[in-house]
DNA sequence: CTTATATAAAACCAAGTAGTTAATTAACTA
DNA sequence: TAGTTAATTAACTACTTGGTTTTATATAAG
């Protein structure tokens, strides 16, 4: 994977690491206790493994204090991918706007060559 | 791939296909319009394979009209993408409500066993 | 009926992902 | 020093992804 887009993109798109992001929006919290609600599951390890997905995808953060690894949310990268949704917004904010739009396109590119089609709208 | 939340994210996690998004906000389009600014990346497969992601993924509609199919945009998936991310809104939005939150997890965890650490903050 | 156009499908490949178990490192504890 | 806890790394496997080229299908146009 290249761009942070795609990365953030990419990090969200499986529900374990989803929720992990959740319990880290209650407040930091340490690899195993993390991995304890999957370890029915899965394996230590691939949640460890789903969070460095997510640390490489910096939506969160891992520090150091003796053998815990506490981590925490960052959010920044949210804050981009909300950013480049929010360029749609108009689209899903009212159904009839969509409407709208759609009868525009098709008049915009037929009205060179009649309106036959325009009985059925 | 298993729920619709994470077929959304995989599916914009990818830069032809959010620019393929992008083009289609302007309005419907068939498929070899949609490849053409790509074609000197990838084949027309190629593309017509990432549409049929964006299909599956509900984020598009195809339709048929003789030997095209027009492809429109479907924002309710990214209505639902964004509104996941909604949560996390508040993380983001202001930078010094971080750190307030922050401080507040780590005096709640702390609280019990004395405030020796609270000189480091 | 033949040919051109628009698109899809098939078969393949390299690289990446998500999981496993087993081994390893690092730090605390007795 | 020996043992325990927390987490990572390694090696492996099955599956998925994103691309390719080639072949097929459907519609339109002569």
């Amino acid at each position: 994977m290249q761009d942070q887009l795609s990365q953030t993109f990419a990090a969200l798109a499986d529900p374990t690491r989803r929720a992990l992001l959740g319990r880290l929006s209650h407040g930091q919290a340490n690899v195993s206790d993390l991995a304890r609600p999957f370890l029915k599951d899965m394996s230590l390890p691939a949640v460890t493994k789903h969070l460095k997905v997510l640390e490489r995808a910096r939506l969160i953060t891992k520090t150091r204090a003796a053998q815990w690894r506490p981590c925490r949310l960052n959010a920044v990268a949210l804050k981009d991918a909300a950013g480049w949704m929010e360029k749609y917004r108009v689209f899903w904010e009212e159904s009839f706007d969509r409407l709208d739009d759609y009868l525009k396109t098709v008049t915009s590119k037929k009205h060179t060559k009649g309106r036959k089609n325009d009985l059925k709208k």
